[in-house]
DNA sequence: TTTATAATTCTATAATTATGGAAATATGGA
DNA sequence: TCCATATTTCCATAATTATAGAATTATAAA
């Protein structure tokens, strides 16, 4: 994963309502979920919620599908994985820095 | 990790200048550097440099040891490690999520 | 004790990001 | 076509964050 995306990522994540919305995601993966489902279960205002899932959005982190006049969102788990992959590799100068196996 | 903690190491790495900081810092671990060589070899003022490295302290990504007159700052590892563990808890649902099983 | 150096804190300014009401867009059904 | 619903975009405002010059603090050496 590029530094550009990693930055994107983190700063997408880095903010408590979208690391919420992402987290409920992941819960509901790979079925994703409605914006009108979110905005209820996160009681966010639509237009709130709307703009933070655009941010996810541009950083990778969900995808979206449309589904008649609904649009379901859904986290994309690969582009964590290479978040993930990301921050192990400049973790510890390369060695691996997973929970499995601790610096 | 706390899901507090989890939002300040994001924020705080979610930002150009401050990761380029903490993965130099990791490069030079575990003997740390000093904010000079820091200011210096990321051409970085002093008072920009000191505000980030603030930043990075609380959130508990790098430790500062005072030498006499210099500081000394680290990478704090363990906390990268908490990190990248809450993220692969939280990125399938509790399965492994790491690059070598990816989801 | 005086001076030079290291680093931080203070401060003002600029830039970015978040929030949510109102308007606009788009889809499906009557 | 017309209407109801789902969702986004537009906009203004509020809040947060970044930058860097100037002043301050603290340490060590002369």
């Amino acid at each position: 994963m590029e530094t550009k995306n990693v930055l994107d990522a983190l700063s997408a994540l880095a903010q408590e309502t979208r690391l919420e919305i992402f987290r409920t995601l992941v819960r509901h993966a790979p079925s994703g979920q409605k914006p009108g489902e979110l905005s209820e279960a996160l009681s966010l205002a639509p237009a709130t919620l709307s703009f933070h899932l655009k941010e996810l959005s541009h950083a990778g982190l969900v995808d979206v599908e449309q589904q008649g006049r609904c649009l379901i969102y859904t986290a994309n788990l690969a582009a964590m994985t290479g978040l993930v992959g990301y921050l192990t590799e400049n973790c510890c100068g390369g060695n691996n820095c997973t929970p499995q196996s601790p610096c």
